[in-house]
DNA sequence: GTTCATGCAAATACTTTGCAGACTA
DNA sequence: TAGTCTGCAAAGTATTTGCATGAAC
């Protein structure tokens, strides 16, 4: 959806319109603050309002519905209860995430192999899959 | 900590009295419907009370805690949003989880190639790995 | 100006806590 | 019988919905 090689913010603001939506300042904050890393509701909210006040909680529930529904971000689950939301980059990627301080890393792995041993190992016709590691980081050891 | 080899059941009864706790009905019911396949908590507590009610959904959240602290089971996150619980079984595997019919299958995969990527590609020490298959089992193709 | 999106309030769903009575050992 | 566990009630969070106002185009 949205590739490294290309601004998100254009790309993300073309899609939005064409769709025949409007890209608000709302949708802007969000996508800025996603830049980061995957991060929880609670935190992108928090993360939006920390200079002023732009936006409700309910708003940011609507648009990560909204962006997951476009493909502008995925879900993820690292471990903990509640899940991430990152924007979706062409290149997939894993997460190493560190128990002590909850920093979250990505890596890109060759992981056919694995794919290929399912494909020899069943009939089911896989058609994504999540891989994360946890453990501890550098600076934590 | 649970064997394929010896009886989950008296396994964890043994580690139960171990910690001076008691072994209830309730427990006993938890521990028969998990040994299914992974389950959430609501699916645990419908599938508890199925013939006559015998356990409070509170009781459910308590005794999962209880289970999960002790290492009876683990908690694994398959794609949708909440939670499921699953025996901790000796044996390391991962799911197939179809997005079709909800099926989920159990898969044991060589993935020592990536444990030793990662080692190489980093200077993150890696505890533990989730990995995780999505797309359509066998039946619903 | 038209239409969609947001904020607020409130409803719903999920999870945790406190306490009295029930059950295990 | 002693001490843990459960059920019920209620509190605390998280998430969703409805509707009037505000913003985008």
């Amino acid at each position: 959806m949205i590739c490294n090689n290309c601004n998100p913010m254009d790309t993300v603001k073309k899609l939005i319109k064409d769709k025949g939506q409007r890209f608000t300042l709302q949708k802007k904050e969000i996508l800025c603050v996603l830049q980061r890393k995957p991060q929880t509701v609670l935190e992108i909210y928090k993360a939006v309002n920390l200079k002023k006040n732009t936006t409700d909680k309910v708003t940011v529930y609507r648009i990560l519905a909204n962006f997951l529904h476009l493909g502008i971000v995925n879900r993820v689950q690292l471990g903990d209860k509640d899940a991430r939301f990152e924007l979706a980059n062409c290149s997939h990627h894993h997460h190493l995430v560190c128990e002590n301080c909850g920093k979250i890393e990505d890596i890109q792995l060759s992981e056919e192999i694995l794919l290929k041993e399912v494909a020899k190992k069943t009939a089911f016709k896989v058609r994504s899959h999540s891989l994360e590691f946890f453990g501890t980081c550098k600076n934590c050891q």
